[in-house]
RNA sequence: GCGCUCUUAGCUCAGUUGGUUAGAGCGUCCGCCUCACACGCGGAAGGUCGCAAGUUCGAAUCUUGCAGAGCGCACCA
């Protein structure tokens, strides 16, 4: 009979904040986070790839779910004997971080703006490190299991260069064109934006009717107006079938009288108010493809800053905001303005991150041809290579997948990888007479080196321009594992799961589709597990101006680490939103405290004999029952089923009944023991804790045996 | 406008391919400081599973319609 001596500890109640920085250092320093030093029995890789953070702040509750989950998965295959690779990483988050700058910035009564591009640079570089640095602490106080020596910064110079390359390769294989195209153009952070960077809502706009000529116009922007001169017609319109395309004929306008041409065309729609209307393609996506069409002129009207330019005449200068009532006064003045719809119901684009509406403007910007990747991408989830948690969001990536609209990867920002392309500025003039062979210099070289012109000697000068932060991230699971030629790539590539917000289903999941399959031929992982948002108690987003932030580091220091993992993970469904309440953490400490004394009495007992059967055989049940759910991806049920077995089976009825019949004695020890290797993914630190004191600090539960 | 999801006890949510008296945590009420734990123990109340119809031997679970909520997408000037 061996009787397990007490330590003092075990007299008080559980306290998380003595152990957990303590646990974690033990784990960090026997090296198993890192899947090459597992013991032999680590055969079989499996990998995850951590979700790079922000560094450009604290981490939130969302963080720490993602954080929890992955951890989860990567404690319980390591259990399980695969070799368990978790990497992690940090985003430098292009124009989130550079936002998140401006406004210091602005605080200290800076701006960007006229400041030397490199010196931002490297404020924005030190700024980005330190918060990094915080951040890796507090995901290391979630209890991450995983491998820093791996860790990967989203501008470590490999990162940079290979992002580069990829960006090279894609323009040699044609599925990278620069092109003037209508862009969305934030006035006030001075950049173009992507589909995923603008939000659209609608909003009651007036509509204004006004005379142009014999026809009767309608518009929500009288701001654009002032060079049209193209008013267009669906040619199937009886109406107007007394007029012709390329007719021309003079109107009155905003500022005396212009020519303006007639055009048939089938995007005006017949249904919508006078079936008439003018174009302004400089300003509208639409306006711009019938340009296309039919090779007329477009006029920029609005400026980078949103003011108007001397083609409004007398309103040049103006913020289009203040413009519009006005200009709106002078064709009233005029007699063409005839009538106003106060309640016409628009859509309006805005940044998604200073609400600024997005200005339309055409610009010469990098883009990438989206429909020959999306194209593959649908065919992987067709081939059923990829597999959705839940399933349904395979619907949302399909319908993605088959509307892209060509990705503008060109940012105006300095907060990023450099676009590795060179401009011909001014144009070439041959230093000889001999070189007259003036048609071969090109203005535009893609090109990782900087070139030189072979007719000039002159110097190529570099995009200023950065990629979109997406570009390089879209690549990460391929950068993390040293794509294409590091020992990890072998091994670990393609990795397992990808575990994710829901909302990332749009911005993220797609290009790393997209990019594992054009850069690797693989699709970089098998399983996409999405998980929902943390709201507050009541179900609402959690928002700085609404004020129901709720900080985890607060809540672990209150409650413990492994009270908070389980308050976001006990019936948390897949892509489900989560209400993240005080209470449910408070009742996981509890639960903690219980796990407590349970160990603590359990030791004091004698426990060596012969187990019983029956209770052996119901706890095989629940292991085998918990190992599908885990297995399954099922966490929030199993984790349920364990916190249900420990607290009302093994507590209340096996340990008390052991109290009357001390035979069963070492069949508690024997369940408890197998219950902190069940619970240990979900709760590292006490469980880890409690087996160094069963274990007189031998082993590590961490690298045990899934009981199964 | 299109799409997705949700509507189950006072609150927050489970309910894994339809199958016996629908579950958990918190909260509430009653009784207990029982020598592991009051961060605890024992017990109790509380739901016509949004509404309506259908399929079925059988539906919270499948189908349709309606109502409400949330989220996403959207170039009708």
């Amino acid at each position: 009979m061996i009787s397990i001596r007490m330590n003092d500890k075990f007299l008080k109640p559980y306290n998380p904040g003595e152990v957990e920085g303590r646990i974690y250092e033990l784990w960090e320093k026997s090296g198993y986070f890192n899947p090459d030093n597992l013991p032999p029995r680590h055969e079989k890789p499996f990998t995850i790839v951590m979700p790079p953070p922000n560094a450009n702040g604290d981490l939130h509750a969302g963080h720490s779910l993602v954080i929890t989950i992955e951890d989860i998965i990567t404690r319980f295959k390591r259990m399980r004997g695969y070799k368990a690779l978790w990497i992690p990483g940090a985003d430098h988050a292009g124009f989130e971080t550079q936002v998140v700058y401006e406004k210091k910035l602005e605080k200290e009564g800076r701006s960007r703006f006229g400041m030397d591009p490199q010196e931002l640079y490297k404020e924005i570089y030190k700024f980005t490190l330190e918060n990094k640095h915080n951040m890796e602490n507090q995901i290391r106080a979630l209890g991450a299991s995983c491998d820093w020596s791996r860790e990967k910064f989203t501008l470590d110079p490999d990162v940079v260069k290979k992002t580069q390359k990829t960006f090279v390769k894609m323009f040699e294989d044609s599925l990278i064109y620069r092109g003037k195209r209508t862009i969305n153009w934030c006035s006030k952070h001075q950049t173009s934006l992507s589909e995923v960077e603008t939000e659209s809502s609608e909003e009651i706009t007036p509509f204004y009717y006004f005379k142009y000529g014999p026809f009767e116009i309608g518009t929500v922007r009288p701001e654009t107006k002032f060079a049209d001169k193209y008013v267009v017609m669906h040619p199937d319109d009886a109406r107007y079938s007394q007029y012709k395309h390329g007719d021309t004929f003079e109107v009155e306008w905003i500022n005396g009288p212009i020519m303006a041409t007639v055009i048939k065309d089938e995007a005006a729609d017949m249904e919508f108010g006078t079936g008439v209307m003018t174009i302004t393609p400089w300003h509208s996506q639409i306006d711009y493809e019938i340009r296309e069409r039919h090779g007329l002129d477009a006029e920029q009207i609005i400026d980078w800053r949103g003011k108007l330019l001397p083609i409004a005449g007398e309103f040049v200068g103006m913020n289009i905001k203040d413009a519009r009532p006005k200009i709106v006064e002078r064709l009233k003045e005029k007699g063409l303005l005839l009538k106003v719809d106060e309640n016409y119901k628009n859509v309006v684009k805005r940044c998604y991150k200073c609400s600024t509406i997005i200005e339309p403007q055409i610009k010469d910007q990098w883009f990438v041809k989206m429909e020959p990747l999306a194209k593959k991408a649908i065919e992987s989830v067709d081939n059923k290579n990829i597999r959705f948690i839940p399933d349904n969001y395979e619907k949302i990536f399909r319908y993605w997948m088959n509307n892209t609209i060509d990705w503008n990867i060109s940012r105006q920002i300095v907060w990023g990888i450099p676009i590795p392309a060179w401009f011909h500025e001014p144009k070439c003039i041959p230093k000889t007479e001999r070189e007259k062979d003036m048609a071969k210099c090109k203005e535009i070289i893609v090109s990782e080196e900087e070139p030189i012109c072979k007719f000039c000697d002159a110097k190529y000068i570099r995009d200023p321009d950065t990629f979109d932060t997406w570009f390089s991230s879209g690549q990460w699971p391929l950068f993390v594992t040293d794509y294409p030629d590091g020992k990890d790539f072998k091994t670990y590539y393609p990795t397992d799961v990808m575990e994710t917000g829901q909302d990332l289903i749009f911005k993220w999941i797609p290009r790393m589709v997209i990019f594992g399959l054009y850069l690797s031929g693989k699709d970089p992982f098998h399983t996409i597990y999405l998980n929902g948002m943390v709201n507050d108690a009541h179900g609402k987003k959690m928002s700085k101006s609404k004020g129901n932030v709720i900080n985890p580091t607060t809540l672990t220091e209150k409650y413990g680490t492994d009270a908070l993992r389980m308050a976001l993970v006990v019936g948390n469904t897949p892509a489900t939103d989560l209400s993240l309440r005080e209470d449910k953490v408070k009742g996981y400490k509890n639960f903690a405290n219980k796990l407590w004394n349970i160990a603590r009495f359990t030791m004091s007992q004698h426990n060596e004999g012969e187990l019983k059967n029956s209770l052996v055989e119901e706890f095989n049940a629940l292991a085998k029952d918990v190992t599908t759910d885990m297995d399954n991806y099922r966490f929030y049920l199993a984790a349920e089923k364990i916190y249900a077995y420990i607290w009302h089976r093994l507590a209340d009825e096996i340990i008390e009944e052991s109290k009357k019949d001390s035979s069963i004695l070492p069949t508690t020890y024997y369940l408890l023991q197998n219950c902190l290797k069940l619970l240990h993914p979900f709760m590292p630190f006490i469980t880890e804790e409690i087996w160094q004191e069963l274990k007189n600090k031998e082993s590590l539960l961490m690298i045990e045996t899934w009981p199964t």
